[in-house]
RNA sequence: GGAGGGGUUCCCGAGCGGUCAAAGGGGGCAGACUGUAAAUCUGUUGGCUCAGCCUUCGAAGGUUCGAAUCCUUCCCCCUCCA
């Protein structure tokens, strides 16, 4: 392709290019250029979050690219400096083995196998002499670590800051230096990171590399970034309908955003389903395409069939799913009160939370909605519960 | 090292001797409606053998008929000064 084409499919999504102008001049030499992307080894369960940067890998590496999947397992020491948790305690090197081969099973659902390089930084950094740091030190300046925008907030806001945090930047720009690399990707939160990276090149009498950021995508809530501690995520191993159903919960606003950054959907084509959408399409038929396209890539074209099917007979038509768990509950001599078989059934957290479903009208058995709180199972007896639209379970009675 | 301020239920944040399982907001959950697990509205939101009982307000003691609220010690966080 040529590099106006390949700089069209770069850029798409991306939020910065740094320098377009120095990228151009790579592209020309006609070599594969080495694409650098670091991921923290705490976190290896991926989410869709992730993807966007992922799936622009995967986009350099159809152009022919080369790509590095750089595993931070020595900057992991380190924690990252965001001021939250400082104290994060360090893993063991079967935990980070662990952790990069899980990576690698959920990150070549969308990346090339063979033409993806794993690197971990500790290879070159184990062999750093502490006077090697102290040079690496030497390259940069306070001054220019609280420009960071999270350092200087800190600094200015009275926070602490622990020394060992200016190494993070600093060794994860070595790394650029380690592997030579033409171009490093990350998230808008990496900016300075990676642009450090091009100081350290120079520093150390390289081409300094490119840097792409790519935006940071919204949760689930549509506020906070996209998180596994804030519950606010797609998993990329999620069943295929949870994460249909996730997909459908999102705003008709907040969709728009999730396509732009996940959908591998023509630019044109988004365009015209906008217009669309202005004119009276329901958001929700292009709401079901987008969620199609995701399950199909992490999982299959069937099974986001089944998921559709599924979502349909369940939230439009009220039926019951056809694969639910299913429980066998013991109640001894005494018949079994629902709100028991609730909470043993795992449909609520407690029994206060059981009562509290069945007066709220939340609680079905075998179709039929239930107010009778003192409602009992003989042993023998089998049936569906639910719990709201979401919970349901087969339950037996021994 | 010195001087202040603070730690409340999932989160933020009121309460300052009984009427406190603790206002209000956020988030969660349920219901109604719908075009979807969108939006909106309503309800609910410690646990249990549930008209009652048990546990919770940084930790441990104490005062009191009675403490999230008062006292003592301890732990942790923040601000200012050095």
């Amino acid at each position: 392709m040529d590099i106006k084409g390949q700089l069209e499919v770069i850029k798409r999504g991306a939020d910065e290019l740094l320098v377009e102008q120095e990228l151009v001049e790579k592209l020309r030499a006609k070599r594969p250029l080495r694409v650098k992307a670091g991921f923290d080894p705490t976190a290896p369960d991926l989410h869709i979050g992730h993807t966007v940067l992922i799936n622009k890998l995967r986009q350099f590496q159809d152009l022919g690219h080369h790509v590095i999947f750089l595993i931070g397992d020595f900057t992991g020491m380190i924690g990252d400096p965001t001021g939250k948790n400082t104290t994060r305690p360090p893993l063991t090197r079967e935990q980070v083995a662990d952790n990069a081969t899980t990576y690698q099973e959920q990150v070549f659902k969308i990346l090339d196998r063979g033409r993806t390089e794993i690197a971990f930084n500790s290879t070159w950094m184990d062999k750093f002499s502490p006077a090697d740091m102290i040079r690496l030190a030497a390259s940069y300046t306070v001054a220019r670590m609280l420009e960071r925008d999270d350092f200087g907030k800190r600094y200015r806001g009275g926070q602490p800051i622990a020394v060992h945090e200016f190494l993070y930047p600093l060794v994860q720009g070595y790394d650029s230096v380690a592997l030579k690399a033409d171009i490093e990707l990350g998230g808008t939160d990496q900016k300075f990171n990676l642009l450090v990276g091009r100081e350290l090149q120079r520093h150390y009498g390289q081409p300094s590399q490119c840097v792409l950021t790519m935006p940071l995508l919204e949760g689930l809530d549509g506020v906070n970034k996209m998180s596994k501690s804030l519950g606010n995520y797609v998993g990329i191993t999620e069943s295929p309908g949870e994460m249909f159903g996730k997909l459908m919960s999102t705003s008709d606003e907040l969709m728009w955003r999730y396509i732009e950054l996940l959908s591998f959907e023509s630019v044109a084509a988004i365009r015209k389903w906008k217009e669309e959408v202005g004119q009276g399409r329901n958001p929700r038929d292009i709401k079901v395409a987008f969620a199609q396209e995701i399950v199909t890539r992490f999982h299959s074209p069937a099974a986001a069939k089944q998921a559709l099917a599924d979502f349909e007979a369940r939230f439009q038509r009220d039926e019951i799913p056809a694969d639910i768990p299913e429980v066998q509950l013991n109640g001894g001599q005494e018949p079994l009160p629902l709100v028991q078989v609730l909470k043993q059934a795992g449909l609520t957290a407690s029994t206060s939370e059981a009562l509290r479903m069945i007066e709220q009208g939340g609680v079905r058995v075998n179709g039929e909605k239930v107010s009778d709180k003192s409602l009992r199972f003989a042993p023998g007896e089998k049936f569906v519960v639910q719990v709201g639209k979401r919970k349901f379970a087969r339950v037996s009675v021994a």
